[in-house]
DNA sequence: TTTGTAAACGCTACTTAGTTGCAAATATAA
DNA sequence: TTATATTTGCAACTAAGTAGCGTTTACAAA
């Protein structure tokens, strides 16, 4: 595994995901850091980080990336394969812990595979 | 299950649909009509037809929205939890007729569910 | 068939997430 | 300390998707 310089920068943004339990999307990261850092800066320090395996990167219903921390160190394969969830209510996404079990697809190599879950959160549902 | 008016956008777009196995992006769709119906036009009418379930969307990898036709006639949890793979080498995204068995996530309600599968599909693994 | 009207359309301009090029600044190794 | 490769800021750009608005079209009622 490669590694990236530890930058002012890259070290702001890992302690930002650190302290949050669910994903962020692009456009809140630079809001939350337009007096610290360029827009710019953000999206190449995503693209690093994302590309050495600290973060990972979905898609959301929005259309919008969403970034969050990995939560294992687990092989690339693995880690592509636990389900996000993004709640109606109060709009979080988390990634939950659970492996997702992908059926064999008959004449098909799976390679990756993205789960995306909407509903209703824990804490938004008592 | 409301409607809509059946104009020669409206069919010339659906009668690409069926015509094709594979979901199409707008974007693919935009240019694929340009010279018969506008940018905008193209974009309402794949907005109406999902509103009334007559296709529906998916986020893909490349964050573009795909569209492709209903297979079945089933309700809109149900047709919402059937995946999508995409095909690395020849790009295409089609829809797999199985179901996805979604694992109850405790304490969570779960209202929808995309499930985004890449890799080699049949035809490039032969 | 004609006419009234709501829905659909084309056009233009706009919005905004994300990218690119380049010069300046910074981190690390020699 | 110096050389060099990496990273950053800035400004301009790209392109998917949207909004406003006046015109056209589909369809239903007369």
């Amino acid at each position: 595994m490669e590694s990236i310089r530890k930058t002012k920068s890259v070290k702001a943004i890992l302690d930002f995901f650190n302290n949050k339990e669910e994903a962020i999307s692009a456009i809140d990261l630079v809001e939350h850091f337009q007096d610290d850092m360029n827009k710019t800066t953000v999206y190449r320090i995503l693209k690093r980080l994302v590309e050495i395996g600290t973060i990972h990167v979905l898609n959301g219903k929005d259309n919008f990336r969403w970034y969050a921390m990995r939560k294992f160190a687990s092989s690339y394969q693995q880690s592509e394969t636990h389900p996000h969830f993004k709640c109606h209510d109060c709009g979080k996404t988390k990634c939950l812990d659970q492996e997702l079990f992908i059926p064999p697809i008959p004449n098909h190599k799976i390679l990756s595979a993205e789960l995306l879950l909407t509903g209703q959160c824990e804490d938004c549902l008592s």
